[in-house]
RNA sequence: GGGCGAUUAGCUCAGUUGGUUAGAGCGCCUGCCUUACAAGCAGGAUGUCACUGGUUCGAGUCCAGUAUCGCCCACCA
């Protein structure tokens, strides 16, 4: 039950509200999406949070943007659809499990893969839900029936089929390269999971003997321990200084391997001594180099960062233990130069937070090459899809240029096992590199095609690795809709229409989801890409987990409300994907921004009761709808009010639709505060305290611009414009503003001359409070006071709204005259337009200080005055300038000569 | 090394295709418990638009350069 008007509470308790309407919302599916409605559709796809995570701002951020853009789609009648669900994050989740286990001082091999997968799920289950109920406390408008997960059995079947049918087609391959490893996991990660970092390390420079005995060359590296696996040394081919001895071999210290001087362009002259140690398995540029050399590779380290057999007397210590003793064994055996200090980057693992290491080993690849030649026709040819803001089609586009492969196995139990199945019977039991295998659908499949191929004698071992998360978040915008079958939703729905995200996942996610999309459906996955900034901290610093500057989204809610927090961040939004800042305190979790959107949902909720207060139980269907024919009979402010609210329409319509969605917000606080209850509010409210007729010709405007600010205001804040709605319009709990029609435009109300002169009298009162502080006038004493105009219209406007002067400037007695021997001698004066407002109160107020500042206002129309009359004296603005503008100076220029005239002959009056 | 973004009031930021007198919120100062709201009302003060040139009748806005800060990408051992 909502409670009656008279009983509302005069602040707004965002708690109780917000629970409830989502509640409502959920359980009457109000977000529920009609496949057979043929609307026009409006589809988001939400980027999905990790089931490990909780509820971060930057999902609040996000969140409240998509909320915003998917709640307007559906009132203004299109066929929305916000599908909602979680990414299994498989690095994420094994980490957290691991770490369990080892708590309990076990490994993932001691508890095995079933019982590891059980808990997972179980996990999962647990942690899963926790996102996605702190998801509901934002409000979002999603579609709940059709939530998804990515390890769900339809997105699995997806994934299982887009497997198979890349590598049919020879898109994916399984081969032996240099991958980035992570020592931490143990398991490969792509290029993207690495981040450099900047470390303070040493460059140290060795020694390496000719073989020849002739002397020596100088090489520097920044990881000794990999010199165990150097297979040559590479020169510049254009060095002179050691052009004589390309082809010439070195003997590699302490391991004695004799390795040949080659000749590379990569290396650059200027570094160093110009020679460089070649380890071709364990650095990217020395594979190429060693590839192009044919020299041999030599893995010298295990998987866990230890070293290998290949190690010598060095096997089975760690890096950096080995960095140690080969360093030291160097410097005994006489081959250490020296020892510079030398700052540098290193690529760390992502997840695992160690620095990776580069390592050969035979993994699965998806063959980027063919499909982001696709991927950027479809940019090239035809613009798909739209980036906005516009500047990130580059870097997408860079980005899809220099594509390598894509590593896509992980050494990693929680994911999508690898549907491939080794003929271990060929290879003595074990998968090794050369195993033969079968990639199919499931087990039977692979059974058939196996024995097909090496006789019913075979035995089959399913490739134990998982698929990268992305693989699967790749297929998100079509999986979720049930990819491969046909369905219902799938051609209603896709391709979506905006996806929502910040810059950082462009290659991670938007790329991978366009080169998928345009192989599986042949299409982009959505018409536009529209690119948010980053919430940084109180003090403009990235929020993150490790800097543990982080703002909790929840807290703030607790404290402010749904709606307060969201429309903040909304609001913060300048222009397209800039970065927002938000203020806080962190003593008292207080933020002062978010407080200022509380006090004006606290604004709107007073307001509304003081309409539904004076509404007398009618509601704003029983008051009738305005038609535009009755618009000459009414009051100039209902004219005006109604101008400016279907200005606002159209005004937030054009920014939503343009993603303009922080300039939205910022209109409607400036309409809703501004026009709406500053003036209107405090001009109708003479009228209601007349009753009658009076009081009833206001009623229908203020129920009609509460309704239509409610309904504009929904998209950003749906808990409270949800809650007044109810109550406004007496409907019963099973119908929702979030469901009802966005105003629209109704360009006969549209009146800017009006607006104009409903100005003068805005300024007029303004000025007349200015005077009244000026002579410290108790508020609550009324005034007499006189107008003077030359100007006929003017004087017409200022007896129009006289009653509004004398109920807002506190006025009793108003005198307008065109005749200015009427003024008395002894008044204070200001000006307007060309209108001189006369307060005659000189016996109370400090004569100097009022002369003081009359002289300062003339100064500045003055100055004023030059600068017209300067451009209009000037013969190349006269020619060149647009008619309008230069009539528009002279206007101005006029009005401050008038202004000044006025002033100045009230300064030699006083 | 390449690319991008930012620089406007004490703070956080707006300023559309160049057009008059540069705005808002917060904070600050003054006065108000005015029958919607003190989470409020009314009024007020505050700017070498980072710097230097250029284009133009006219530049916060366009161009070139400089400086500072931030971000992304990159194979200097």
């Amino acid at each position: 039950m909502t409670p009656e008007p008279l009983n509302l509470p005069s602040q707004y308790e965002p708690k109780d509200a917000e629970s409830r309407w989502q509640t409502l919302w959920e359980t009457q599916h109000a977000f529920r999406a009609d496949v057979n409605s043929e609307a026009p559709v409006y589809c988001v796809v939400i980027p999905p949070p990790n089931v490990t995570g909780s509820l971060h701002m930057g999902h609040a951020f996000e969140s409240a943007l998509i909320d915003v853009l998917v709640r307007y789609h559906r009132m203004i009648g299109c066929n929305t659809l916000w599908l909602p669900g979680t990414d299994h994050a498989s690095i994420a989740v094994q980490t957290i499990l691991e770490k369990e286990l080892k708590a309990q001082g076990k490994t993932r091999q001691d508890v095995g893969r079933e019982k590891f997968l059980e808990r997972a799920w179980q996990w999962k289950e647990e942690s899963g839900g926790t996102i996605v109920n702190q998801q509901r406390r934002l409000g979002v408008s999603v579609d709940w029936s059709r939530e998804r997960f990515t390890m769900d059995e339809g997105l699995s079947h997806a994934v299982l089929t887009a497997f198979n049918r890349l590598y049919e087609e020879g898109l994916i391959y399984r081969g032996n390269y240099l991958v980035n490893w992570c020592p931490a996991s143990q398991s490969a990660v792509s290029d993207l999971e690495v981040e450099p970092k900047e470390v303070d390390g040493h460059l140290w420079h060795f020694r390496y003997p000719l073989t020849d005995g002739s002397g020596y060359l100088e090489v520097a590296t920044t990881r000794p321990e990999t010199m165990l696996g150097d297979t040559g040394v590479a020169v510049n081919p254009e060095d002179d200084r050691y052009q004589h001895l390309i082809g010439q071999t070195l003997t590699l210290p302490l391991v004695g391997r004799e390795i040949p001087i080659i000749a590379d362009e990569l290396v650059d002259r200027e570094f160093g001594t110009g020679c460089v140690k070649v380890t071709p398995a364990h650095d990217p540029n020395d594979f190429e180099m060693g590839k192009r050399h044919n020299l041999p590779f030599i893995n010298v380290m295990n998987k866990d960062g230890s070293m290998n057999e290949n190690a010598g007397e060095f096997a089975g210590l760690d890096r950096y233990d080995a960095r140690k003793a080969v360093v030291a064994k160097l410097d005994e055996q006489g081959f250490l130069v020296k020892i510079e200090d030398y700052r540098h980057t290193v690529p760390y693992s992502d997840r695992g937070k160690v620095p990776v290491e580069p390592l050969i080993s035979t993994q699965w690849f998806v063959k980027i090459k063919p499909l982001a030649e696709d991927t950027l026709s479809w940019l090239d040819d035809r613009s798909a899809p739209r980036f906005v803001p516009d500047r990130w089609t580059k870097v997408y586009r860079d980005w899809l240029v220099n594509l390598k492969d894509w590593c896509i196995s992980r050494q990693l139990w929680w994911g999508h096992q690898i549907p491939a199945w080794y003929a271990v019977s060929e290879t003595e039991g074990e998968i090794r590199d050369n195993t033969p295998f079968v990639v199919a659908m499931d087990e039977a499949e692979a059974q058939d095609k196996a024995v097909a191929q090496f006789g019913s004698e075979v035995t089959l071992v399913r490739d134990p690795d998982v698929l990268d998360t992305w693989f699967s978040s790749g297929l998100w915008p079509f999986s979720t809709m049930g990819w491969p079958e046909e369905t219902a939703d799938l051609s209603r729905y896709y391709p979506t229409t905006t996806l929502v995200t910040g810059f950082d996942i462009i290659f991670f996610w938007v790329a991978r989801m366009t080169l998928m999309a345009g192989y599986f459906t042949k299409q982009m996955p959505f018409k536009d890409v529209y690119i948010h900034g980053l919430v940084r901290d109180e003090n403009n610093k990235k929020m993150s987990k490790s800097a543990g500057n982080g703002i909790d989204p929840l807290l703030l809610i607790e404290k402010y409300g749904t709606d307060a927090l969201r429309y903040t961040l909304i609001k913060e939004v300048a222009g397209a994907g800039q970065d927002i800042r938000l203020e806080y305190d962190r003593q008292t979790d207080e933020s002062i921004s978010v407080q200022a959107s509380r006090n004006f949902a606290n604004k709107l909720w007073n307001a509304s009761r003081f309409v539904l207060m004076n509404l007398a139980g009618e509601n704003p269907e029983s008051l009738g709808q305005l038609s535009v024919e009755q618009r000459e009979t009414l009051d100039l402010s209902d004219r005006w009010i109604l101008s400016r609210y279907y200005y606002t329409v159209q005004q937030t319509r054009s920014q939503i639709e343009t993603y303009g969605l922080g300039e939205a917000a910022k209109g409607l606080y400036e309409f809703i505060w501004g026009d709406f209850c500053d003036w209107y509010i405090e001009l109708a409210k003479s009228r209601l305290w007349a009753g009658g007729e009076e009081k009833r010709s206001v009623q229908p405007i203020l129920a009609t611009v509460l309704e239509g600010i409610l309904k504009l205001l929904h998209p950003f804040m749906p808990h409270i414009t949800e809650e007044i709605w109810h109550t406004l319009t007496q409907r019963s709990d099973t119908e929702f503003l979030a469901r009802q029609a966005y105003p629209e435009v109704v360009s006969e109300w549209l009146d800017p001359d009006l607006e104009q002169t409903f100005e003068l009298l805005t300024n007029t009162i303004r000025i007349i409070r200015n005077l009244r502080a000026e002579a410290q006038v108790k508020p609550a004493l009324k005034v007499n006071a006189i107008f003077h105009s030359e100007n006929t219209q003017e004087r017409e406007i200022l007896t129009i709204g006289s009653r509004y002067i004398q109920d807002l400037a506190k006025v009793e007695d108003l005198t307008i005259v065109a005749d200015a021997n009427e003024i008395p001698q002894q008044s204070l004066v200001g000006v307007t337009g060309t209108v001189q407002i006369v307060l005659p109160l000189a016996g109370v107020v400090d004569l100097e200080n009022f002369k003081a500042k009359l002289q300062k206002e003339l100064t500045k129309l003055d100055k004023d005055i030059t600068g017209f009359e300067n451009r209009l004296n000037n013969p190349g603005f006269v020619n060149k300038a647009p008619e309008e503008l230069i009539a528009n100076t002279r206007n101005l220029l006029a009005e401050a000569q008038t202004q000044a005239a006025i002033i100045r002959d009230r300064l030699q009056r006083l």
